[in-house]
DNA sequence: ATCCTTTATTTGACTGAGTCCATAAATTGA
DNA sequence: TCAATTTATGGACTCAGTCAAATAAAGGAT
């Protein structure tokens, strides 16, 4: 299931340029908004619109290919790693975002103190704070 | 510091008719919109701008006195409990939210499994799922 | 109570990120 | 190869929020 046709196949899409560019995009680099992906699928085929990302991004998602994240304050965040749930650290300055291992190890850590009769499919955990790089430019200036 | 008007002077900000009607229509129902909030303030005192109330809920949340949170696919909402860093669990049919204290207890729960030399100060906790209705709802057209 | 300065509110235009929809094009599989 | 189905395109549109200039209210000093 690594081949990306077959995946698409594998869930009965339609193979196409720009679901596949989108695809690599993606894999590219990590944490990428739409617009960002959209300017790399345009340099891979020559053009393609905001649309087709947007629709390519949301089938993709859907289908667990990729894994799109919300930040407060932020457009959509799309990455390829996918199925650990793992978690994420943001810096408040910059918007650096990077990985995190989930804190309960590979088991993803769905456990509420109380859940309410609620079904949890997801525990979404957001690290904030500020990046070593914003915290030594704040302490320079504190100087 | 329980009353809102000495809240406000003592972070130096002014008292007004409107800072007031945000608060206590934000402490009135947990998790609501902006867009909610005015309606409430509205009901009020009988007018506010919009820019008022995001003015208003942007400086309190700024001083502590409220706390925004901006779930995925969401305005952002605002509730009084505030100073205990609890999580929330969303339902993604309804949107209904509720609180749900800290699995770590009262301790912020700040420990990432590897901090990457970020300094962490918020940890920010979203469990998704379904609602006991819309469980209950999703169960009977399966039927 | 009055004046002055600071701070907040109003109004209305504007933006970013995304969605909707009708038409055109590509993909599939018979 | 030819429909039938699925996608892509282009353009209008929405929602949630921000910006900026003009006006009004609050607070402090007389
Ligand atoms: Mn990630
Ligand atoms: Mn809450
Ligand atoms: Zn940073
Ligand atoms: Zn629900």
């Amino acid at each position: 299931m690594k081949d990306p046709v077959q995946f698409l196949r594998h869930h009965g899409l339609s193979v196409t340029a720009q679901r596949l560019a989108v695809l690599r995009a993606v894999s590219r680099r990590s944490h990428s908004t739409a617009e960002v992906i959209a300017e790399e699928v345009r340099s891979e085929i020559n053009a393609v619109s905001r649309q087709a990302v947007y629709n390519a991004l949301g089938t993709l998602a859907e289908k667990g290919l990729i894994r799109r994240i919300q930040p407060a304050g932020s457009p959509a965040l799309y990455e390829d790693r996918v199925n650990d749930n793992h978690h994420h650290l943001i810096c408040r300055t910059c918007g650096k975002t990077v990985d995190v291992d989930c804190a309960k190890g590979r088991a993803p850590c769905l456990t509420a103190a109380d859940n309410a009769g609620f079904e949890i499919d997801e525990a979404e955990v957001i690290y904030w704070g500020t990046c070593p790089k914003c915290l030594a430019k704040s302490a320079r200036s504190r100087a």
